[in-house]
DNA sequence: CGTGCTGTTGCTAG
DNA sequence: ACTAGCAACAGCAC
């Protein structure tokens, strides 16, 4: 499910859901993640805290709980949280299940099992193996054309792996590169060192424009994202060229044509990128 | 029934 | 130092 629209939606909501909450149960219903959960480290870790921020860093929600111990969960393919009371229906595939005191649940689904939830000490955030080789958030400031070009310039990378490359700017996956790549009239098979500069700043700029009308409309909703209140985005609804092989280019009516690009589909216009 | 997809990413082999 | 491919997994469309 989860770029950095899905997953900036889950964490808008469960920030306006349970900050202030105090964990009073964890169950791990199933610990075998791609990285094992350790159950007891995780209960020792989170247990009586109370959750103070809800923050995200490229496609990780990292929950600020008392006590300088965060808990950092990344959602994979598949993954899902929803806030839900203790007494309703457990749906299949929950794996972690965070008990509130004030009788609901935070509840980590993940059928695919891609995801990710360890605790971790807040001053080992900033070494942590996961977080530290991230390139820049792509809605800050920072990351501007030039930022692109210079990285790029011995590359002989396609365009569309090169952005979806999380050291060069991070949360940008196979749906907002082809709807990125579109808008900014590029080729995803262009080798990303034979950039111009003016085509950089066109590239950023659409990346941005992209992943803020998603996160503004609560992501894309293709197979099965869901927010934490279990609704689906709107962003599909926008979507210009992403699954949409076979039908024509909004701007030139050619068929949007579909090929596989490092072992995922890419969708683009022929005629209008280049 | 099988087959081939699917929103991720770290690791390994080349 | 590059890149491509794979491995973790379940579900779904065909």
């Amino acid at each position: 499910m989860p770029e950095l629209p899905e997953v900036e939606t889950v964490r808008r909501g469960l920030e306006s859901l349970v900050m202030g909450a105090v964990i009073a149960r964890v169950d791990v219903r199933d610990a075998r993640l791609r990285r094992p959960i350790d159950p007891a480290a995780l209960k020792k870790d989170v247990l009586g805290r109370t959750i103070v921020a809800v923050e995200r860093r490229a496609k990780y929600l990292i929950v600020r709980l008392s006590g300088e111990r965060s808990i950092l969960m990344h959602l994979g393919m598949s993954g899902r949280m929803r806030v839900l009371n203790a007494a309703d229906p457990v749906e299949p595939h929950t794996h972690v299940v965070f008990g509130l005191e004030d009788g609901r649940e935070i509840r980590f689904r993940d059928p695919r099992r891609f995801g990710m939830v360890e605790a971790v000490l807040d001053r080992a955030l900033e070494t942590h193996p996961l977080l530290t080789h991230l390139g820049p958030e792509p809605l800050a400031h920072t990351f501007t054309g030039e930022t692109i070009h210079a990285r790029s310039r011995r590359s002989k990378k396609p365009l569309k792996n090169f952005i979806m490359d999380q050291s060069v700017v991070v949360g940008v996956g196979n749906i907002y590169a082809a709807e990125a790549l579109y808008i900014a009239r590029l080729s995803p098979f262009r080798a990303a060192g034979r950039l111009a500069r003016a085509e950089a700043d066109r590239l950023v700029d659409a990346i941005k424009t992209t992943l803020r009308e998603a996160v503004r409309l609560g992501g894309t909703t293709l197979n099965d994202f869901a927010n934490v209140d279990g609704d689906g985005g709107y962003f599909q609804i926008s979507l210009l060229v992403y699954d949409r092989a076979g039908e024509p280019c909004n701007a030139c009516g050619a068929p949007i044509r579909r090929r596989v690009l490092g072992g995922r589909s890419s969708f683009y216009c022929r005629n209008c990128q280049r």
